[in-house]
DNA sequence: TAATTTTGTAACCAAAAGGTGACATAAATT
DNA sequence: AATTTATGTCACCTTTTGGTTACAAAATTA
């Protein structure tokens, strides 16, 4: 256990990430979360159980039952890579902008 | 073609994340990327693929090269997803830690 | 105690993902 | 014209993913 998922990884599934989006509203037990859905309950346990692997869901045992809860922080992980890459990409096409609107000014020749 | 790739899944593989990485700094063709990487080239092309079906890539023909551009606009989808839940997660755990704050004041019963 | 509820897990399956080598094609070089 | 280079694509393979049903176990309820 503990496999040290990776969290992009764990993200890419649609149905993951209606799962986080119910967590993160409410902390919900395994069947309560298995009614969201059209699949079968083992197999909402197993996405669950991907979503554990990665720190994005921590389980609470309560009896017999156990609670789903959403602890997000990895997701600054996420969102620091992407704003990294597209930041860097915004900069660039603001420089070609730049270096065609200095291209346009027919100031000099050569 | 066109298959209107889900971007959350083309970032989920760590190959594609390099060659994301790759392009950022500068577009290279086919066989630059590939040159990066143990893999074959043909499955280099085939990430690239999957990375222009999400437009985070676009192809410029150049004679018979093709070289892969990064453009990166559509990580703000991901990094918007990202950073609405970690902000609500957060704000969460503000609210609970004022809680028990008020909690832990003794100043009256009941 | 017996029945019900909540869940884990095992065995299995189909489809998708990620990879390969071989071959085809078109542009650039010699 | 012949060769080399850059690339796409096909056929194929293995592993992973996402799903299923069936059964077991432990806590709750009747």
């Amino acid at each position: 256990m503990e496999m040290r998922r990776d969290v992009f990884q764990a993200i890419a599934d649609p149905t993951r990430r209606k799962i986080i989006h119910l967590l993160a509203q409410q902390s919900l037990n395994l069947n309560a979360v298995a009614e969201n859905f059209d699949i079968s309950r083992p197999a909402v346990s197993k996405h669950i159980r991907i979503l554990t692997e990665c720190g994005l869901v921590v389980i609470k045992q309560k009896g017999r039952e156990r609670y789903c809860e959403a602890h997000l922080q990895q997701l600054k992980e996420v969102s620091a890579w992407a704003e990294q890459y597209r930041i860097f990409w915004t900069r660039k096409l603001d420089a070609l902008e730049d270096f065609l609107a200095q291209e346009r000014k027919p100031s000099r020749k050569k």
